[in-house]
DNA sequence: CGAATCCTTGACAAGATTCAACTCGGGTGG
DNA sequence: CCACCCGAGTTGAATCTTGTCAAGGATTCG
């Protein structure tokens, strides 16, 4: 595990497909201040990885900052019996790996083949210095985890299996738009597992509530990889608690 | 609600008393550097708070960053029909309301009468220009938040009632010794529905749990207030799922 | 084509919630 | 001064949502 694959482990200096991804990422470029990507590619380096491949595990040193160029990515915590909280899922556009010294704070892991840009820590520091709106950037998307956090602990702690499942399903859908996939399904490229861990329920009741949420005529599931949200509206009402 | 006690509203200018806490919190003196908690003095507020006073509330413009002198304070968000998860217990030397323009993410109310220090936001954006380690802070704190984020979810979401009582009295025992609290009882400013609220269990679960602590022999509840930890090293082996 | 893995479905069990009664302690007012 | 009241907490019994265990079906991949 944790190994890069062998077809194209890293590629100094190419230039990072993110940094076109509108801003999403830290990477991207800012108004008025052209030098800064080329001077962040410079130091950049990139990762093919395969699917189901770690990219970093809990308490590893964090030396470096991820960003999604190209893929799907889970986070997750282990407690020691195997119990598992998935407590992310990212797409292209997304970064994680912010850490200090401790160590990360979670582990990294492919869902699909994944093309991922990465900054060593110690280079992005010393950039903080000559170029500040670096660090604003980063701080502005800690603070957008933060708020996903906190959004994640209201629904682990609080809301009922119906109401997680159409939480992930709207979270889901609205984030594929965000980064412009308007067609009518929304890709699942995680399995039932992984939604289970994530919603802190089983994989048998999350199959049995997709179930009847597609004899209801909320969703359709096309296939075990993706679901049409056919009611989005009542989807959004189910997830806030209605 | 959400008003400010009339005693002592606001006392621009006045030292903030956690600058004295050993660089807990961001407005700390970093080594070298006796030039900025004076700065930063010129610019904060300070802030008396009854018991059970809001803060500001989820939604609100985030207008200030507030830091803990004196007192408890908790964080909560809300669903429409009223299920609360408090995601956070906060104490002297802690801060919180790192927001974007989106708003605050999260309420945020005194469990005791507290002495807050607040900084406005603009201005601070601004200082960070002068003092860059000033954002470097805010982000390594963002960072511990978004560990103890994830923390709290894996909790949440697949610990068992027992486990979750357990961790949660170990967490609390850990950061009342780290401000220097060493005493034999650890002191539970919250009520047993903030417990609860915190957990994601109901206020008779917790105090079932707590019952079964007592009878057991793990630890003592001298009054509502307080609990003593007498068997520390075997609620943190429940905790972690043993 | 076969084997393995993942998913779905069903029957049953259990941990946590709900509902309800009771206790305790503090504050208030007769 | 003390009885009363009220809110918070505890305890008990019944219920229920979700988890566990088990079997069957589907999909993938060698």
């Amino acid at each position: 595990m944790a190994q890069f694959n062998d077809t194209s482990a890293e590629i100094p200096g190419t230039p990072c497909l993110i940094c076109e991804h509108g801003g999403l990422a830290f990477c991207g470029p800012g108004p008025g201040d052209a030098d800064e990507p080329s001077r962040l590619s410079a130091m950049l380096g990139q990762v093919n990885l395969i699917a189901h491949d770690s990219v970093f595990r809990e308490g590893d040193p964090a030396t470096h900052l991820y960003s999604i160029s190209q893929g799907a990515v889970k986070l997750y915590k282990l407690l020691s019996d195997g119990r598992r909280q998935v407590t992310a899922f990212l797409f292209a556009g997304d970064f994680f790996g912010l850490a200090l010294d401790g160590g990360y704070a979670y582990t990294a892991e492919t869902m699909t083949p994944a093309l991922l840009c990465r900054f060593p820590r110690r280079k992005l520091e010393a950039l903080f210095a000559e170029v500040p709106r670096l660090e604003r950037r980063l701080l502005g998307l800690a603070i957008d985890d933060l708020a996903a956090a906190h959004e994640q602990m209201l629904l682990l702690g609080r809301k009922t299996a119906r109401e997680k499942v159409a939480s992930f399903l709207v979270m889901l859908d609205r984030r594929a738009a965000r980064r412009g996939h308007h067609g009518p399904a929304v890709a699942l490229p995680m399995s039932r597992s992984d939604i289970a861990d994530y919603l802190g329920l089983t994989i048998e009741t999350v199959s049995r509530t997709l179930t009847q949420f597609r004899r209801d005529g909320l969703i359709g599931l096309p296939d075990l990889g993706h679901a049409v949200l056919r009611e989005a509206d009542r989807l959004r009402q189910i997830a806030d608690g209605g």
